[in-house]
DNA sequence: TGCTAATTAGCAATGGTTGCAAATTAGAAA
DNA sequence: TTTCTAATTTGCAACCATTGCTAATTAGCA
């Protein structure tokens, strides 16, 4: 997603207003890699903006979503992430700490059985343990 | 899945009783590609059994899926579906009329940013066009 | 045929998300 | 700077998919 400085203005350009609610989340969503819920962001926002409705938090991230500012992954069980990195990548899940990171792919795979169907997109959900979570020799 | 026969077997002995209600979701699951949600299952069952609980449909193919003979799928925008194809596929989801048809890839891409994360499972989400949803010429 | 643990049904409750309406406010225009 | 109005925020109710709980029922062994 771009910079909240960016955002201000295509916001301002599109007619839409820049509230500090927006501005706020434009912020916490910048460069934010640890794929947050609605209600995770809410938490952090709710620190630096008391009073800031979990409503405007999933208004704003669906608005941001559809302008195409924003990924909404669903990684299984539980709630919708949000993830400011829009170019084509996929996502790996801890199944211990729930963690979610990015992962890229080289190269398509050949299909079978599409049978007619025209593939749009692909979304890749990889599950498994992450580099902490698989070092259980670390606390020493 | 197994049959419905083998099922039966596998249940007893397993100590799990098989009631008519178990019986009748074996039988409407048995080779079912359609990739029905717990309510489309519920609402077909209830045509053959009036009076069949949700609670029971949901409560039967959690358990299937835990002995391994469904494999319950989420692709995304709304309720599992459950698949008696437990073989190792993906699922390719029609953004028109919702259907869901099996993949299959020949082999597994090669990642990048997987940095020390151990990949157990993985599933792939296509999503695009089925044939039928593809062809508008075909009302003529 | 009786017994008992497994199962069912029904309903309440949960978690994530959206719909709605009233109150507030950004920001263009005067 | 003030006014005006459409956009936005908030709070709450409602929604959907799913699960927890429990009393009543029942499969299937002895």
């Amino acid at each position: 997603m771009r910079s909240p400085e960016e955002l201000t203005t295509a916001f301002r350009a599109a007619g839409l207003k820049v509230t500090p609610q927006r501005q706020l989340l434009f912020r916490l969503m910048h460069n934010n890699s640890a794929h947050p819920t609605a209600d995770s962001l809410f938490a952090v926002a709710s620190q630096q903006m008391p009073g800031i409705s979990l409503r405007t938090v999933y208004q704003t991230l669906t608005d941001l979503t559809e302008m195409g500012e924003l990924q909404a992954i669903e990684v299984g069980a539980g709630a919708m992430r949000f993830d400011p990195n829009v170019s084509d990548h996929h996502h790996a899940v801890c199944e211990v700490c729930g963690a979610v990171q990015d992962v890229y792919v080289n190269e398509a795979p050949e299909l079978r059985g599409l049978d007619g169907f025209a593939v749009a997109d692909a979304h890749i959900v990889y599950r498994g343990r992450c580099a902490s979570c698989s070092t259980p020799a670390k606390r020493r």
